[in-house]
RNA sequence: GCGAAAGUGGCGGAAUUGGCAGACGCGCUGGACUUAGGAUCCAGUGGCCCAAAGCCGUGUGGGUUCGAGUCCCACCUUUCGCACCA
């Protein structure tokens, strides 16, 4: 009887879709799990690489439940954004109707990979009966002053004809589809996320669970910094200038001040310039640059004409404007201390500016400004204030504290914390997403749609045309509305969510997903939250995690959760990549495109990007693998087993068509080695019970254990292996019936990897389904232990010889054998042991030398 | 530039607290069974060497130690993240 995963596989897949084995009550009594993977965006098909991510998922979570634990696996759909209006747009096809195919394409490929979810608690964003609820939460947050309507420089791509949130900015591109972004004064809808800058910052100390990488990344996009705003009066505008810097110690080497060109009191600073008209033009020239170019030109300046007094030395000190000073960040001015920041010595080395040393190694070391090529920026005690009277000799962080005391004490400032991070920008100009529900009233201004008239639905009739401006907008019906204050005519906000407003609390809505009355019932959310394993890619590290991080301490601001965290561990699964591209025309007709852009034989992406010819694996690489032939082929255990096998999940992976045999060559060895047992069973013929069988299965389960625990998924399968290999061995030598308890026992453990063939081999063996009954099997220490330990000598730091004593090894027993073994004993002949070195189990090491 | 992680056979990768480097798998070589083999099974597979003994081997150079892939110092390379954040 050969291996047929084929009929095997949709067996059992029927069978657990039948049997809803994975739906739970989450009422039931029993202690929690809530295992979830990043819900997708429905983009059609998945591959091999998608594949790692819920394979990884459905692992742990079957793991779990064999471990008796009561686990919550949801999947639903993160089902607005882009990529369905650009579908509409280039084939007609409604952006609903593209992504509900979609859905129903990828809930068959989970089935495929035998991938058991909670389908009764699926959610999809795109349903009135969940964004709904994000309109609400959007009141909530606006009622708080923590949604606002703001006019800013901000992202725009041109492209996609949308705005765009900084994080979605990588590079000076469009996250989504590579295009230069530019720079627009828009009015738009912002998050004040900035408003919990400090707490996200304190929080992350607690994700002990998280990997140290995205911890980091998200502190360093906050970006907390200390320091002081210090003012600095000016004289012609009769009022002062706020600066913040992190290193107050250096003010008295503040020979200028530098404002961005968006600063407030450019204009009146440069009204009686003579070159005035210069000026405004250079100021114009250098807003409409996007952050990239304005980076790319270097530095750029100009004179205002006016000074300021520093406050300390009482000099007057010219005010320049730079490009490079940016307006968004501390107050938008800075005080220029050429000596000790890089940027400032640039700046004043191009510009002539007087540069003063204020910080030097030592008091009697002061380097000669005119001799400087560089800043020299001492942050730590190796730096000493000189020429700063107040703080004269102090090392530097002892300076930066005892100036900030002057500085308070005298009225000039105060200490300060700030950030880097900036609002959310919320609004996007485009038709499929959630409505935010405010209406213009010219009598009343901005009016919040009354809850109680949400859903504020996505109408279905407007016109995709690709051009500028939201469809929305083109849609009388829906825009023109009656003011629910006033009751005149009004116009409705035609702007949709950024779709991470979706995803911020999602994780929510699946413990109680039908609930028509409110968001989410807080008595079970805070019975099953934090989610215990969360597990996505490090692509969201700061996007999703942050907004979810934020989003969630909204609402614990709100009373309506009882914690600040959502995802008490995380874990980001590697990418998988692949070398190569596939056929094109191969690889369009799986993809659905028809139009790409040819540049020298290649594809290109978007219109900007060559495609790479090596890594992820994407549709716009070309170089996906459908799992559909692999499956075919081998079966969606050995796409499983490979895919776990392949590398450390966390880690970036290649693909490798010919690995895959392996998984599929074990599990073929796994399924013969049972036809054989049986056999042996119905025939009565049975061999003793070998204490190598036993010994190996018992270090096998402590092994697999702690390893899946771990992630450590690759070497949990070879594991599996080698305990495969062992009672293969046993049972051509003669074993048989006796060899059922360890080969069922290594059925369980290979079930969270390989179910449907596990599953089939354990109803061979006359067991109920595995899923739904079995126990995970706990390793016996005493049977664990070897009867005897092969110990290595060393002499002198050489190898020399095994000696063989009884487990567990005594120091006696072991140096008794040493002196017994011949070989050994050449070595240590006529020399005196000066010292032994005993490791129990692994090794003895002598250390001689001549006897005198 | 700043920050982080990582360098081990032909390849993917193993190796608690320093303790037999290369587990497990791919590939390769040889063999068995076959009309056939891109199926399956068996054996071998870091390098030098016909072989054994032996020697050399974890990016490079030092160091600590009886003993270093692992710890320390310096350097090289790669990947990732941030990037004028004052």
């Amino acid at each position: 009887m050969q291996y047929q995963p084929s009929e095997i596989e949709s067996k059992w897949q029927k069978r657990w879709a039948e049997e809803r084995v994975a739906e739970i009550d989450v009422t039931a009594e029993g202690q929690k799990l809530y295992m979830l993977n990043m819900f997708p965006y429905p983009s059609g098909d998945l591959h091999v690489g998608h594949g790692r991510n819920y394979i990884l998922g459905d692992a742990v979570y079957r793991y779990f439940r064999m471990q008796g634990r009561v686990a919550l696996n949801p999947m639903g759909w993160d089902a607005f954004g882009l990529p369905a209006e650009n579908a509409a747009i280039r084939r007609g096809t409604h952006p609903r109707e593209w992504t509900l195919g979609n859905i129903e394409r990828m809930k068959k490929q989970f089935a495929r990979w035998g991938i058991l979810y909670d389908w009764s608690k699926e959610i999809a964003s795109c349903d009135p009966d969940y964004y709904r609820w994000n309109q609400w939460l959007f009141l909530q947050l606006y009622k708080r002053g923590l949604a606002y309507r703001g006019t800013a420089p901000v992202n725009w791509c041109p492209q996609d004809l949308t705005v765009l949130a900084n994080e979605q900015v990588v590079d000076g591109r469009c996250e989504r589809c590579g295009a230069l972004v530019e720079q627009r004064e828009l009015s738009q809808w912002f998050l004040k996320i900035t408003e919990y800058a400090d707490r996200l910052d304190a929080g992350l100390d607690t994700l002990e669970a998280w990997p140290e990488k995205v911890r980091l990344m998200q502190r360093n996009w906050i970006g907390r910094s200390i320091g002081a705003d210090i003012e600095f009066p000016v004289p012609v505008l009769g009022r002062s200038i706020r600066i913040f810097t992190t290193r107050p110690d250096t003010v008295f080497g503040a020979t200028f001040m530098v404002l961005a060109p968006e600063h407030p009191e450019v204009a009146t600073l440069i009204e009686a310039a003579e070159d005035r008209e210069e000026i405004e033009a250079w100021i114009t020239n250098v807003r409409n640059q996007s952050a990239l170019e304005r980076q790319e030109k270097g530095k750029e300046g100009r004179f205002t004409g006016r000074t300021a007094v520093n406050p300390f030395t009482g000099e007057e000190i010219p005010i320049w404007l730079g490009n490079f000073v940016l307006p968004q960040y501390g107050t938008g001015a800075i005080m220029s201390v050429p000596a000790h920041d890089q940027r400032d010595f640039e700046f004043a080395k191009q510009f002539g500016l007087p540069i003063r040393v204020v910080v030097a190694p030592n008091q009697n070391e002061i380097p000669d400004a005119s001799g400087l090529t560089e800043a020299f920026t001492f942050k730590d005690e190796s730096g000493i204030a000189v020429n700063s009277p107040p703080i004269d000799g102090l090392p530097v962080p002892e300076a930066i504290e005892t100036i900030i005391g002057v500085i308070e004490e005298r009225g000039l400032g105060k200490g300060m914390v700030r950030y880097r991070l900036r609002d959310w920008l919320i609004s996007r100009q485009r038709y499929w997403g959630t409505p935010i529900p405010m209406i213009y009233c010219e009598a009343c201004g901005l009016v919040p749609v009354p809850e109680e008239q949400l859903p504020v639905t996505l109408p279905l009739d407007v016109p995709f045309t690709g051009r500028e401006g939201n469809p929305l907008a083109k849609h009388s019906e829906f825009v023109n509305v009656a003011c629910p204050a006033c009751g005149a005519a009004a116009r409705r906000e035609t702007d949709t969510m950024d779709t991470f407003v979706d995803s911020s609390w999602y994780y929510l809505r699946f413990v109680t997903p039908r609930d028509t009355n409110q968001i989410f019932d807080s008595t079970i959310v805070n019975r099953w939250l934090p989610v215990d394993q969360y597990i996505g890619g490090i692509e969201h590290a700061i996007l999703h995690l942050l907004y979810a991080r934020f989003i969630t301490r909204a609402l614990y601001d709100m009373g309506l959760v009882a914690f600040e965290e959502p995802f008490a561990s995380l874990f980001n699964q590697g990418m998988i990549t692949k070398e190569g591209y596939r056929d094109p025309s191969e690889h369009m007709a799986w993809v659905g495109l028809n139009e790409v852009e040819w540049r020298d034989g290649k594809p290109y992406r978007g219109a900007t990007e060559l495609v790479a010819e090596v890594g992820k694996m994407s549709k716009s690489r070309f170089n996906v693998v459908p799992p559909d032939e692999l499956i075919a082929k081998y079966g969606a255990d050995t796409e499983r087993v490979y895919t776990l096998f392949i590398a450390p999940p966390e880690k970036e992976a290649a693909w490798s068509d010919e690995g895959v045999i392996g998984a599929y060559r074990f599990l073929g060895r796994v399924w013969s080695m049972g036809v054989t047992i049986l056999e042996a069973i119905q025939n009565q013929r049975s061999g003793e019970v070998r204490p190598v069988v036993t010994r190996k299965l018992h270090q096998t389960i402590d092994a697999v254990t702690g390893r899946v625990e771990r992630f450590e998924f690759n070497t949990a399968i070879s594991a599996l292996m080698e305990l495969s290999n062992t009672i293969g061995d046993a049972l051509s030598s003669g074993g048989g019936a006796e060899l059922r308890e360890p080969y069922e026992t290594l059925l369980k453990m290979l079930h969270p990897l390989a179910p449907h063939v596990t599953e089939e081999l354990w109803s061979m063996f006359g067991n109920e389904a595995l899923i739904l009954t079995s126990g995970w099997p706990v390793a016996d220490p005493e049977l664990m232990k070897e009867d005897s330990v092969v110990i290595a000598v060393q002499v002198n730091g050489k190898l020399r010889g095994q000696v063989e004593v009884a487990a567990p090894p005594q120091e006696q027993q072991v140096m008794d054998a040493v002196f017994a073994n011949e070989k050994i004993q050449q070595w240590v002949e006529g020399k005196e042991i000066v010292k032994k070195i005993y490791v129990p189990g692994k090794l003895v090491s002598l250390v001689v030398k001549d006897r005198k």
